[in-house]
DNA sequence: GTGAAGTTAACGAAAAGTGTTTAAATTCTC
DNA sequence: GAGAATTTAAACACTTTTCGTTAACTTCAC
C-alpha cells in the first residue's frame, strides 16, 4: 500500500523544481543525468495529470456534461454561458458569479491565464448543482 | 497517453456500484465471478485514495503543516482551531468561519458526519493563505 | 556561434500494477 | 442460525511503469 502515485525519485525532483533548481543542478545532486531528470520530471507531470483525471470521473459519475468552454474564451464570460446552458437544464447552479470564477481558477489554474482561458474546458453539472471542471 | 488511474474495469464497476446494483449481479453482467468484482472495486478505491494524496502532496509543496484536527472534533471548533494555529504564523487564513467548513466538507466530505469530524485531518496553509486538507 | 537549459527517442532491466481463480473468512439481514 | 453479500489472501500470467543510459535535438540569452 504506497502513498501516491508519485514514485520518491519524482517527489525528488519536484520539491527541488519548486525550489527554482535547473534540472542540471538537481542532476548533480541526485547523482544522473539531466536528461533522467527531465523524464522523471515529465513522468511525475504526467502522474498528476491521471491523479486529476481520476478524481474528476469520480466527481462526474453522478453528473452530467454541461457544456464545454472553448480555449480563448474571456474568464469573465463563463459565469454567464454556464448559468444559460444550466437553466436549460431546470437545475439551479449553486454558485454566484464570483465564487464561480474563484472555483475555477482554483481548480483549474493552469488553464486561467490572467483573463484568459488557455485550454477547452469541459463543464459537469451534479443534481446538487456543484460544478467539474474536467 | 491514459486517461487516468483506472482501467475500463474499474470505471465499469464503479459505475454498476453507483447505480446501486451488488457485486453477484454485476459479476454476472461483466461474465467473472463476485470475488473478483470486489478484487476490482477494491483496487478501484485505492486507486483514487492514491489519485487524492497524489494531488494533496502538489498542493502542500509549498505549503507548510498548520495542525492536525483530531477525529472526534466538532465540525463547528475547526475554524477557531486553525484560526489559533495560523495566527501563530503571522499568515491570514484566506477563508472566513462559514466558507472554511464549507471548504472542508466538501474536499473531506467522507471524513465529515453531519457536525462530527470522524478522521485524524492534517491542516496544510500556504503563504498566500490558501488551506488544504490532506 | 557558444553555452546552458530543456526535450525527445530508443532501449534494457527491474519493479509494480492488473485481472483472474480458488478457497476461506467476515458482515449483514432476516 | 441460515443464506446472501462482501471481504481477504495467495498465487499465476500478463502488461505497464519506472529508472537509467546514450545520443541527438530545440530554444534562448549573450
Amino acid at each position: 500500500m504506497k502513498d501516491g502515485l508519485l514514485t520518491d525519485r519524482q517527489m525528488e525532483v519536484l520539491r527541488y523544481r519548486k525550489q527554482g533548481m535547473t534540472q542540471q543542478q538537481i542532476a548533480d545532486i541526485i547523482q544522473t543525468s539531466k536528461a533522467n531528470v527531465c523524464t522523471i520530471e515529465k513522468s511525475a507531470m504526467e502522474n498528476i495529470r491521471r491523479a486529476r483525471e481520476t478524481l474528476t470521473f469520480l466527481y462526474t459519475l453522478d453528473a452530467t456534461p454541461l457544456c464545454i468552454v472553448p480555449s480563448g474564451t474571456d474568464l469573465f464570460d463563463v459565469p454567464s454561458m454556464i448559468f444559460a446552458e444550466a437553466e436549460k437544464t431546470n437545475i439551479k447552479v449553486k454558485y454566484d458569479t464570483i465564487s464561480l470564477i474563484n472555483l475555477l481558477r482554483e481548480s483549474r489554474s493552469q488553464a486561467c491565464s490572467a483573463r484568459l482561458i488557455c485550454e477547452d474546458i469541459q463543464v459537469y453539472l451534479t443534481e446538487k448543482g456543484e460544478l467539474y471542471f474536467g
